[in-house]
DNA sequence: AATTCGGGGTA
DNA sequence: TACCCAGAATT
């Protein structure tokens, strides 16, 4: 089977059945030969614990997930343990994963389903939808891994799948473009082929120039040095290594414009990561 | 439609 | 250095 034909067969003959299986025996024997069966997330079919890997996936790499996702699920074992988590404990237990608003986002998520759906993952897209930091991608992909159900999406891994055979040569490939071959594509067993799909991905963006840089929605990050970003996560380290702090002593220990700081203390207690006393004394929450 | 949000591994 | 990351929420 010539995969550097599927291009030219799409564009002549459209999604025909024997495109369909020459596309899907190329991904799956790609798997066979170099898909990665080594995270623990695989090796589950606890819907709470693949919820939690999706979270972390979130524009954070395997690897890294690969290290904190064990030591998390050890300390919030189920949807239980994290609804009733401690606030610096969660939090602490999410430190090196960054984006910290994931995590307060996934303990909503945990009451949520802890008080309104007796505890039990939904294994429907369109509820997952309606969670908390659960969007169009998350909630598909916990549908496919935890359920196994035949749900179409794109991703980052997925987008650089399908750009790179069928859209070599384009440039501002539109999501929309994508989609009907994702969907034509999908085999019955929904769970691996992702899987296969996301490893195949994965390699790609060492073997070719990263085929999203020819995606409509790519955009690059502007650079994390100096930025708020930055001194959000020093300031969250601080305050969970002491508790409590005030922007002017932070700005001092990092060399920060005071004013600055204090300006993004108050926006993260906003987002509940601190309360504001009197004297611009902010405080960790305790317990919930 | 554009911005914001973390932090580290990799080339 | 620059690039990228199993995206989502907000503006």
């Amino acid at each position: 089977m010539l995969v550097s034909g599927l291009r030219t067969r799409f564009r002549e003959e459209g999604i025909t059945p024997s495109l369909v299986l020459d596309f899907q025996q190329h991904v799956m024997e790609f798997y066979a030969a170099k898909g990665r069966h080594d995270m623990e997330w695989r090796h589950t079919d606890d819907p709470y614990k693949i919820l939690v890997s999706e979270i972390m996936l979130q524009q954070t790499q395997v690897p890294r997930v690969a290290v904190i996702y064990p030591k998390f699920i050890e300390k919030f074992p189920d949807i239980f343990a994290l609804a009733k988590a401690d606030h610096a404990d969660l939090l602490t237990a999410w430190q090196g994963m960054g984006y910290n608003r994931r995590a307060l986002n996934l303990q909503k998520l945990a009451r949520v389903i802890a008080d309104e759906y007796g505890g039990k993952i939904p294994n429907d897209p369109a509820v997952l939808l309606t969670l908390p930091g659960i969007g169009p991608a998350t909630s598909c992909s916990i549908a496919a891994f935890a359920f196994d159900r035949p749900v179409v999406f794109i991703e980052t891994n997925i987008r650089r799948v399908f750009i790179h055979y069928f859209f070599e040569e384009d440039q501002a490939v539109d999501d929309r473009e994508l989609l009907p071959l994702v969907s034509a594509m999908l085999p019955a067993n929904s769970r691996e082929w992702y899987w296969a799909l996301m490893d195949l991905g994965t390699a790609l963006k060492s073997a070719v120039k990263n085929p999203n840089q020819r995606s409509r929605q790519y955009t690059k990050q502007k650079s994390f040095e100096g930025s708020d970003r930055q001194i959000r996560g020093g300031v969250l380290k601080r305050m969970l290594d002491q508790k409590s702090g005030m922007p002017e002593l932070f700005a001092e220990e990092m060399d920060e414009d005071p004013e600055r700081v204090r300006r993004i203390m108050d926006a993260m207690a906003g987002e509940g990561f601190f309360v504001r006393e009197e004297g611009e004394i902010y405080r960790l929450k305790t317990g919930r």
